[in-house]
DNA sequence: CATATATAGTTCGACATCGTATCAATCAAG
DNA sequence: CTTGATTGATACGATGTCGAACTATATATG
C-alpha cells in the first residue's frame, strides 16, 4: 500500500477522533447537570430498541467492558431515570427497566436538538448522511471483528 | 425535520463514538507501554508541522483544555520522547521540541500500522474512504464553528 | 450428583480528562 | 512608570474509564 494511501486512512480516524469530541461536547451542554453521553446513548438505546436488557448485553452494544456500564448503569438509577430488577430467567443477572422519567428526559433533550440538527443539515445533507452511513458500519464492523 | 430524519444523524453520531473507540484501541494496542492515542497524535503532529509549539498552541490544534495538554506532554517528557525548553520570545511560555527518540518511536509505530491498514483496505476501500473524508470534514467544521 | 469451568455483576485501584484556582510574566491604559 | 487586565502554565480535586480480582450463580462433564 503506497504511503498515501496509508494516509488517506489516517486522516479519517483523525477526523473521527475529533468528530467524536466535538458531538460529544455538543451533546453534554444540552444533558441535565450530572448527565454525560453514555447515559443518554444507553437511555436512547433503551428506548428505540426496547428496555429489559441485562447490563451485559447493553456492554457489548456499545463496546465498552461491563464495568463501565456499571457504572453508567448506576449513575442512571442514581438520577432516577432506570430501575434495575432481578432477572427471573438468571439468578446471576439484573434486567433494566426504563422509568417514565427517563423517558421523559430522554425525549425533552431530543426536542431540544431538534433545531441544532436542523443546523447541520445545512453543513450535511440528509443525503451524505445515508452515503456515509453504511461505509462507517463496515468499518466499525470491521474494526470490531478484528477486535478478536 | 421529519423523525427519521433526526435518527439518522443520531445514528452517525452513535457510530462515530464506537468508531473512536474501536480505533484508539486499535491503535493503543501498537503503542509501547505508558503511552496512549494522546501522546502519538502531538508527537505525529510535531513531525508533520514541525515542532516549537508552545503548549497552548497544541491545546487549541488538539481541541483540549490547556491542562489537559500539560498532562499530555508531561508524560511525552517522561518517556524522553520530546523536550520542553523555556521560550525566548516569551517568559511565561516553552517550546515542545522532538527528540531523536520521539522521532523514532513514532516512525516505527506508523510501520507497524501500515499492514493493518491494508486488512481494513479489505473492508473499505481507498475509494469509499475518499467518498466519505470531505463530507466528515464538512460536518467537523461545521460543529467546530458552532461550538462558538 | 459432584466438581470444574464459564458467566453476570460489583469492588477496587490506576490513570486520563477537565474545571477551578493559582502564580508568573506580559500587555494595555493612563 | 504604575496599575489592572490578560495570558501561559501548573497544581489540585472531582469524576469517568477500564483492567484485575472477587462473589454468586449457572452450565458442562464425568
Amino acid at each position: 500500500m503506497p504511503d498515501t494511501a496509508n494516509s488517506v486512512y489516517f486522516q479519517l480516524f483523525k477526523e473521527i477522533g475529533i468528530l467524536e469530541q466535538l458531538s460529544r461536547a455538543f451533546l453534554e451542554a444540552r444533558l441535565p447537570d450530572g448527565l454525560i453521553a453514555p447515559h443518554f446513548g444507553v437511555l436512547n438505546h433503551l428506548i428505540s430498541v426496547g428496555d429489559g436488557s441485562t447490563p451485559v448485553e447493553l456492554a457489548r452494544t456499545f463496546q465498552v467492558p461491563k464495568t463501565s456500564m456499571t457504572h453508567t448503569l448506576a449513575g442512571l438509577e442514581k438520577h432516577g431515570l432506570v430501575e434495575m430488577r432481578p432477572n427471573p430467567a438468571d439468578g446471576r443477572s439484573k434486567k433494566v427497566w426504563l422509568k417514565p422519567e427517563g423517558r421523559k428526559m430522554r425525549d425533552a433533550t431530543i426536542a431540544a436538538l431538534g433545531p441544532e440538527f436542523e443546523g447541520i443539515a445545512t453543513a450535511v445533507s440528509l443525503g451524505e448522511v445515508e452515503q456515509v452511513l453504511p461505509i462507517l458500519t463496515k468499518l466499525r464492523v470491521f474494526l470490531d471483528n478484528a477486535r478478536n
